[in-house]
DNA sequence: TAGATTGTTAATCGATTAACAATC
DNA sequence: TAGATTGTTAATCGATTAACAATC
């Protein structure tokens, strides 16, 4: 089986095509061109086909994409195709947040556990899910065989809990404390950090207030 | 006063290397080599280094960068260096999140008035701020000059929210709707997407997994 | 048929990395 | 002085864009 990578930028820009592609369902549509997810979304034509063209879907010229066969050939290149069971570790606002949030079944990720250190907060609900203490991770992950992990505690404990996750079996990682954690080999840790997106934001802000100084 | 614009890449980096900065005051360290940040940071040096000669500011060979110098360069480029006021849309899960998460200041913004349709949530209390009606939205922007705003609430009202804001004079919106916003010219608009930052993770799970059956 | 859209190869653009002289 | 680190120019790499033939 020939392995070829799909360029990141690309698979960052998929969860933007599945977005309308559900639209498009919705609305009856059987086919969609690539310019015309192009036009939705902002991009050019040019790069929407060369980014379906890498997950080797074929279109009918002047017709377009079957919406049905792009959904599932871009739910299967990125594993969204069967649903994973998660965990989270960490139920202050951002988890509790994270908990609540209907939208993660669409791509396959099922949270089923919460996790806290903090005694107060044992039982609590949040959602349909009770927090449990974190001294119940080893037998829960290992019992439920839980490989998927969101991790929402304080930057200074991240990398101790992340620790404790891999040792226990944990084969996924994503990580929303403020810091870089360490990974053992074939663990995949991904970082999602707000301050990196506001940044982007902020510069925009920049160029504009520039611009507008200048004429 | 010439322009040039800090790559993108460069700019979504320059986050991380605040934190390490930060850390770094901390201790006490006063100067630091871009070899110790890209250590820290798992980059290579070259990149920080060039990274860094893209904000101009110049370091001493063997010795480094003063950490002073270089964090207050960073907040002058990313503009964190004064506090902008904004306002939150949407007091949802994910609102109250990011309306009681305190790293904001940080960088800058500085939450100061909530907002939401539900007749049911205004009045209430988050954080130290109290929910108010969106009908008061207009007066308060005015009144107070507020120039930016976190949008967080369903997307199909995410538009039409960020076109009322627009026409307050509301000039740089942080979309956490799950959809693209048009923006008018002179606003400027940056998306976070939960579901950008989980796909890339998918891919490396999935890489992951692969490689773990090759040998 | 005519024309819109696909698919592919080549050209361009921009970021990363390498190489190395300058310097404290 | 010797050596680590900076700063800069050039080479490499990879993604985006352009061009165009194939096709329904």
């Amino acid at each position: 089986m020939e392995r070829y990578d799909i360029p990141l930028p690309t698979v960052k820009r998929f969860p933007s095509y599945l977005r309308i592609l559900n639209q498009a369902v919705e609305k009856g549509t059987e086919f969609i061109s690539a310019t015309a997810l192009a036009e939705e979304l902002g991009l050019k034509p040019i790069q929407v086909r060369k980014d379906i063209s890498s997950t080797g879907i074929e279109g009918k010229p002047k017709v377009g994409f079957s919406v049905k066969d792009l959904i599932n050939t871009l739910h299967k290149v990125l594993g969204w195709d069967n649903a994973n069971n998660a965990i989270l570790i960490g139920t202050g606002n951002l988890g509790k947040a994270l908990a609540c949030y209907g939208g993660f079944e669409a791509y396959g990720l099922n949270i089923v556990g919460l996790f806290d250190v903090d005694e107060n907060k044992i039982g609590d609900n949040v959602g349909n899910l009770t927090v449990k203490h974190t001294s119940e991770l080893k037998s829960y992950i290992m019992d439920n065989g839980i490989m998927i992990a969101v991790i929402t505690v304080p930057a200074a404990h991240a990398q101790s809990v992340a620790n404790d996750l891999m040792s226990y079996g944990i084969k996924a990682i994503w990580n929303f404390a403020p810091c870089e954690l360490k990974a053992e080999p074939g663990v995949a840790i991904q970082r999602t950090d707000l301050a990196t997106s506001f940044a982007v934001l902020s510069v925009k802000i920049k160029k504009s207030v520039e611009d507008s100084f200048k004429f």
